[in-house]
DNA sequence: CGGCTAGTGCTAGATTTCTAGCATGTGCTG
DNA sequence: CAGCACATGCTAGAAATCTAGCACTAGCCG
């Protein structure tokens, strides 16, 4: 599926998965190499077409969201970051998340994932 | 910078990430929807010309490797991840790995990340 | 009303991406 | 040597992507 996607519609894609929603104007704003206002609206369009997003009308203009549920998104770019960077191992793949050299945790978060582990372990 | 890739070429960067080393009939043998043995090689002079990859010559044929080091590339991917997905949250992103209803980890495993969130304590 | 602003739909055409196929070189082997 | 297998380099053209601009509608305000 996102295989399929151009390079300007990942670009849209990844902005509307960042922010949730997000106007044709939001989402030229936060582009790359701004195109024209114009370019993004077509791009919309297109990926409205291929079953990608959706939009609504909000007091006259389209907001638009992507149209596979958030979690279930976050899974399976997890999934192909999983295979293509750690050899299918989740383990490295929170361990460089870990990783001291990335910015420290606070210690609530810490705290957290231990009791995650915790869980995991039964 | 990875921005700037095709959809092609991203495929390619990411059969090269996966595998760390390829030949032209690899890579080929890899991508999705199958393009033919010559538009591989083509892209990946694109490639190697931009920068990305580089080759080596191994007994006649070419073997190709992502430029960037390994750990960099990931570092720099999980970044991109948890940013468009997680709200910027590593937290959240490794949450999401040690969710149960993916796959469950070995005890082993869960000893070795128990240990490295003790080492972030410190 | 008439003009302005701000939105959408659509399409033609430029640009980029993608591809196949040909030319060429090298080693191997009958 | 001649033919085959298998590699690379290159280029022209098809296909897809990307874009700007025009036409239109709705609300607002002098």
């Amino acid at each position: 599926m996102s295989e399929t996607l151009s390079r300007r519609e990942r670009q849209i894609m990844d902005v509307l998965h960042r922010k949730g929603q997000a106007s044709a104007a939001d989402i030229e704003a936060e582009l790359p190499d701004a195109p024209s206002y114009s370019a993004v609206r077509a791009h919309l369009r297109t990926l409205e077409e291929k079953g990608h997003v959706r939009h609504e009308t909000e007091q006259l203009r389209y907001v638009y969201f992507p149209t596979v549920n958030p979690e279930r998104a976050r899974k399976s770019a997890v999934r192909h970051l999983v295979d293509t960077f750690f050899g299918g191992s989740q383990t490295d793949a929170v361990a460089a998340l870990l990783d001291p050299k990335s910015a420290k945790l606070p210690k609530a978060d810490l705290d957290r994932l231990a009791r995650l582990i915790e869980e995991a372990r039964r």
